[in-house]
DNA sequence: AATGAACTCAAGCAACTGCTTGAGTACAAG
DNA sequence: CTTGTACTCAAGCAGTTGCTTGAGTTCATT
């Protein structure tokens, strides 16, 4: 019963095509954005024609929003992965390490994770088209961020914790692109966590008065 | 005595021209960035022949340029005289609330100022060439939050309080690219306020134990 | 009125953009 | 071996890009 696994030559060629032209557009989209993009670069980039952009994707918009989905999902996975894993007792601290954890080890990776990161983050000042599909697992992660959050952060109501959640991720988003992301990638995992952590944690709790654990 | 002013309407016509130019592209970059810009479309927007650019300017890109270095230096003389008009025992609240100042005042204001704070922010991004020349004034700019801000954030060294520095700049930044912008420029500048300085104010305390005012 | 500088304008150029086309290749199925 | 499908390729098209050009117009100076 050894069923023979069917090679078929043509469309395992195919499909290293389009996964290439997937890499290399998520590489320059992660560098320049969706306008700085162009369709030659991606296909030379990818040792591919320019026809197989139009041939495997239908057009190069088409190729990019593909692109950009399979990152943002990528990331939104991430993200859940490392709420989800957190107890409901766990400290703000953790709760912050959690939430910068897929941006900073992707840091520490560097290539094409970081290259994932640098392409969600555009996406965020730059929202394509295809963005609604997922939506519902953006909520999602904003929920798990809130619940851990809430009991580490009282007296701050829901709407503002959602601010600042926002805030603090938009402030990943901006490490991730900014010249001072060359930076934090030369940097150790450890190194890294010591100075970002705190920053995040700082930026949930507020300054409010009063140490940060003196809750009963 | 009576000094007849030179009116000279082909030079005033010209400056006008200049001015718009600069005007329509500082708009074009805030809202698309240096790769989303074109000649057509400035020129378009400012009522201008497209020869204009090349005659007042040499090239888009030096009239790009102009702009965005009009932009910056409007930026961080505000900055500084924000943090220059605060005292030596400010509190941190007081420090978090004169470094957001000008982009607070910018989401209130909008229109004009709120394109420079979206082209400084892109700038931040993408760092174009005539970048150098402004670096002693940027340097002033660190020195003078670094000075107000040690007081209030102990036990923390230098080079980390830089890094606080930058992440709260990079998220105010973030909020003038990002979509969540439009949010915040319908706000009034004490909803602004009452929410932004406080995580600006977190940012740069950190998640160290202790209540913010415990020092002597 | 004549001169010349400051400025504007329509037209057009070479280079590049995304995309299409028709021919050609490689390979599994019959 | 023949057929049909999956795929690649060079060439080229219409549209847009930044920029130049040479002929204007406007206006202070003389």
């Amino acid at each position: 019963m050894t069923r023979v696994e069917k090679t078929d030559l043509r469309r395992e060629a195919g499909q290293r095509t389009r996964d290439g032209l997937q890499a290399a557009a998520l590489e320059l989209l992660a560098q320049r954005g969706q306008e700085g993009v162009t369709l030659r670069e991606i296909t030379d980039r990818a040792g591919a024609n320019v026809a197989a952009v139009s041939y495997h994707f239908g057009s190069l918009k088409a190729l990019c929003e593909s692109a950009i989905e399979h990152a943002l999902e990528q990331y939104l996975d991430a993200q859940m992965a490392a709420l989800d894993s957190l107890s409901p007792t766990a400290t703000l601290h953790e709760v912050a390490a959690a939430f910068a954890g897929p941006m900073m080890r992707a840091f520490v990776a560097g290539g094409q994770d970081l290259a994932v990161m640098r392409t969600v983050a555009r996406v965020g000042i730059e929202p394509p088209q295809g963005w609604e599909r997922l939506t519902a697992k953006f909520d999602k992660s904003r929920r798990d961020a809130l619940r851990v959050l809430k009991p580490n952060v009282p007296g701050v109501d829901e709407e503002e914790l959602i601010f600042r959640t926002r805030c603090a991720a938009g402030m990943l988003n901006w490490l991730a692109l900014a010249p001072i992301g060359a930076e934090l990638a030369t940097m150790s995992a450890e190194q890294l966590e010591r100075q970002l952590v705190p920053v995040v944690a700082g930026a949930f709790r507020g300054d409010a008065a009063g140490p940060p654990a003196a809750r009963p």
